[in-house]
DNA sequence: TATTATTTTTAGCTATATCTAATTTAATTT
DNA sequence: AAATTAAATTAGATATAGCTAAAAATAATA
């Protein structure tokens, strides 16, 4: 059974709000989501229902069904990889993919996605550093903790942002503290949680809490 | 004035039947071409000429306006950049792209064409030797004649062909013959009209007539 | 020129995806 | 437990894009 690019979008934001699937979802929340009426999403749902990728109970929110997962995360895999492309290849900006791969995730060619995927050299990670689900579904995501979290002399690689603005990501630019940056916490000021932090080992900088809080690190 | 996808697909199709727009075309040559029926183009040609891309008398078929025709234009260079992308960065054969290329010609992202074109080094042609747009509209096209009327101890290089199923291709590939590879007419045998060819300076090949019917040059 | 054939359009229907307004169900509060 | 509030659904529109069947206009032919 296949899916209209509206129902893929439906889908994609219930998988997303339900946490990966786990949490029940109410059509208050999915109209948030998706900009539309709560009237709109209660038709969609019963679609989505139908084709059997959500488990629907009027009145009582709906959960995603392991089919539905699937699907959602195949969206996923392309709209991710899609932003790789247009990052590593055509020099977007990360924070300018969004919208472009919003739209080029309906394509529908398992093969364009085959390839794309060799073409980018099976990337685990989109530009913003979250993971890119295999062409099964599985994500190997280790965990993603915020810089400011990590302990004195542990060592990690910045994944992602929390904060996207321009000042922010300038900041980075500046410091080196870009998504694929080694770092290490050489100290942490007791009074106000700053970090000095060793990045890519050759650069010392200084960190507040609040900006280490928005950084987001796989230990290591 | 935006254009829906649907909206798009019809105007490429009046833009082809049309040749290039100037010749007026029927109701029915478009339904034949876009596979639907008369009575959804009608309804449609309403829909193109209140947004003034071509112009409509009722029972006198439609002609394509100048901003129709850039709109056209527009479409079949995405279409055509996206065909050299498929084949020059993922790979995919020429005869393997025009469905996918259908898909991404639609995705809205000036910037993202931009980027594309420079990524792909400006192309001028397709993978099928037809010649990309500018963002203008404007096309460059030098004539292309097909191989058996070239004369006697003429060069060229070719850059497309009409037949493009796999057989054919197949014969090509064999025998050399690939786009961009330049030819030298050596001799014709009267009797058949069937051609001794020097490809690449490297090759002699002979050829029927039909085939060379079937091959595009352009003349040097 | 009148008749026939072809082409094109209109009228009315279906499906998707949205909306507003009204209604129903569930949850909360007094 | 009854009344109120909040959430969700249904009913009935609209717009796009297609369809079939019937009607109208143009083109072709006897």
């Amino acid at each position: 059974m296949n899916l209209t690019t509206a129902e893929e979008n439906y889908l994609k934001a219930i998988y997303h709000l339900s946490e990966g699937g786990s949490k029940s979802v109410s059509t208050n929340d999915i109209a948030g989501e998706m900009k539309t009426k709560p009237a709109s999403v209660s038709d969609m749902l019963r679609k989505l229902s139908d084709k059997e990728v959500i488990e629907y109970r009027k009145y009582y929110g709906v959960h995603i069904t392991e089919e539905g997962k699937k699907r959602a995360l195949q969206t996923i895999r392309k709209h991710r990889l899609w932003e790789v492309f247009l990052v590593d290849k055509l020099n977007f900006a990360w924070d300018e993919v969004h919208e472009v791969a919003e739209e080029l995730e309906h394509i529908q060619s398992p093969l364009l996605i085959q390839r794309l995927d060799a073409y980018l050299n099976y990337p685990k990670f989109d530009p913003h550093g979250d993971p890119i689900p295999d062409e099964y579904g599985d994500v190997r995501a280790r965990p993603r903790v915020p810089l400011n979290e990590m302990d004195l002399d542990q060592t990690g690689q910045i994944v992602a942002v929390k904060d996207s603005s321009a000042a922010f990501l300038r900041y980075l630019d500046k410091v080196g503290a870009y998504i694929g940056a080694r770092i290490k916490i050489l100290d942490r000021v007791e009074f106000d949680g700053s970090l000095e932090i060793l990045v890519d080992n050759k650069k010392n900088i200084f960190m507040s809490k609040d900006v280490a809080g928005n950084i987001l690190v796989i230990q290591s």
